[in-house]
DNA sequence: ATTAGCACTCTCATGTGAGGAGTGCTAACG
DNA sequence: CGTTAGCACTCCTCACATGAGAGTGCTAAT
């Protein structure tokens, strides 16, 4: 959507949506006046504000009240209006530190920035670990358990750690079991999950009537173990998200309360951000999710190697600081890129 | 409580009880005498009600409305009246072959235990992993990772894996590490890592003069693995007890999602429950937790060889129907606890 | 001891009307 | 011609009143 508005009505524009932010009532025409200080009377700007209406930008719950934002209106401020980047210091500081001391694998430290988005911008912190495409296989172990069990474990480059139990069905010994973890390291060693796992469906279709050698085993046994691996999912801060007034409403908590318990729908919906880069916005009824359409997304995947390998985000109302919330989402994927640089 | 109360009283105030767990509206006499099938006028129905109201059982929401019962009444109910026992034979198939073909790690199954129990009863499912008391090592890896990271993996009897990445501040090599990963093995396998903890505390005390020496190696490693070693907090279905109607009022819903969210408060709560045995209910302001006291928790430890090692239950609205959910919960620590008998 | 009768209380739904905020339109103004 | 004052109009909100209904407590009769 390119610039379309002359000057005044952008200002226009800019002050409804900046007043909606601020309190979500209807914004009067006699209220911009005043408070963003115009020098034209009222009736004008309800002259600008009607004509915003006819195309789009604004509407009225009501004949007698003031104007409200559209998405498009949204859509529309912060394409063209938004500039001011506000900077973070304190919270990379915050995070930085509790990673460079704690030392934590990367679902800890996915919960803890979800945890710190949430709790700086008052909405709904996201963040979602890599998923198959994403993550790269540094190291693969088979511990044996009980006796009967053998539990795996899966480091990646970006810091995932995830454990597995599986059935010991070929009655492996644990040299047997050292020999595949040392086999499969060097084999897969530095590829994604992904590949990995194509890999194997076809080295095991191809290979299927030798079942019983060593090489068939260590595969197969893998396969069981990259079964699972999946994207996890963080969302956090909702009792605090609760408190803004347009939360009043059951039945949309309800709805929200859903969105957060529904972690596969979140996945879907990230998995078509991946490709692209930066700060991506997503304002009411442009997300695909229908239990999302009252709310906006601010979404930024975080690399690895250059590569995009998961994202970060915040999850609040249509009528949120669109700039803060930006920045604050660009300031923390960078951040997280940074140590992934450094750290790896 | 004893049974205090006569025969007739009791039929009166099971009958409001019942009526109430139905439907949330104020019970009045004419109803209970109509739709219990009483052989008293609503005018003997009222002086009974008056009575149970100066007991303490009931309560009246203003002057000229019916009778609501108090969390003294839903205590003497529990105690004296329920008799019924349901059994889940589909929940017991359903958990039980999860588990046995899945073959999953307790926090899996905890979770999909809450889940369960959830989506059965409607309300709250609450599961608690084992803490350090109840968690008995069964195998500690140490396995390098990072060029200065180490990742530890910790599995314990009861079917819990942990997994933590730490510094390796003394550059431990490979085999340094495998070799300590067999002592601590050796040494600590069998005992719970409470036990362990505080055992590590002594013998550091005592061997601080030999610093570099590799036992001492061992136990510092060991130590800062088991730092953060606790019981995980599983609580599902908020979306889904929002639909109960006494949750139309958003401050409540606020408290609720609140609790949810700190899972301190429940495991705080959780610890003062592990002694006792079968299953517990805490009665709206029964309960410690301040913003648990419009609420009703059913729980039930779960046991591995014989000792409680976490919990399970079902968090829900003082009106619930406690028949029903302390059978459901009862059955389903006991599917548990049978799980662990043979799978252990 | 139980019950019928009755006055009383309180809630809740409904309706009404004043007040207010905001609009759209028109006509006048610079 | 853009801008503005004026004004009638719309619609929401809130306070208040009102009546129906449900349920009570009390008393007196059974």
């Amino acid at each position: 959507m390119g610039k379309i508005l002359d000057e005044r009505s952008e200002r226009v524009l800019l002050a409804v949506i900046k007043s909606y932010i601020e309190n979500p009532d209807p914004v009067g025409s006699r209220y911009v006046t005043k408070k963003y200080d115009f020098h034209y009377s009222p009736a004008t700007i309800r002259n600008i504000m009607a004509d915003l209406e006819d195309l789009g930008f604004l509407s009225q719950p009501h004949t007698s009240a003031g104007r409200v934002p559209t998405d498009k209106a949204y859509r529309y401020y912060v394409e063209n209006i938004i500039d001011e980047k506000k900077d973070y210091k304190e919270l990379l500081e915050t995070l930085y530190n509790k990673i460079r001391s704690g030392v934590e694998d990367m679902d800890t430290l996915l919960d803890e920035t979800s945890r710190t988005l949430s709790s700086i911008s008052k909405y709904l912190g996201l963040a979602v670990s890599p998923g198959p495409e994403g993550s790269v296989l540094r190291k693969i172990e088979f511990v044996p358990y009980k006796d009967d069990r053998i539990a795996v474990v899966i480091l990646t480059d970006e810091g995932v750690i995830r454990h597995k139990i599986i059935k010991n069905e070929l009655a492996l010994n644990p040299s047997e079991l050292s020999r595949i973890s040392n086999y499969l390291n060097k084999e897969y060693k530095g590829y994604t999950i992904k590949q990995i796992r194509e890999h194997l469906a076809e080295e095991l279709r191809r290979d299927k009537a030798m079942y019983d050698n060593m090489i068939n085993r260590s595969l197969s046994l893998c396969r069981e173990a990259l079964y699972t691996y999946g994207s996890h999912v963080f969302i956090t801060g909702l009792s605090q998200m609760l408190d803004l007034p347009e939360f009043s409403d059951i039945e949309r908590i309800k709805r929200i309360s859903k969105t957060i318990e529904d972690k596969r729908a979140i996945i879907t919906l990230i998995d078509r951000i991946m490709d692209s880069e930066g700060v991506q916005v997503i304002i009411g009824t442009e997300n695909p999710v229908s239990d999302m359409k009252e709310l906006s997304v601010i979404v930024s995947t975080y690399k690895e190697k250059g590569r995009p390998s998961g994202v970060i985000g915040i999850i609040g109302p249509k009528r949120m600081d669109y700039s803060t919330v930006i920045s604050l989402v660009d300031s923390a994927s960078r951040i997280l890129t940074k140590l992934f640089e450094e750290g790896g």
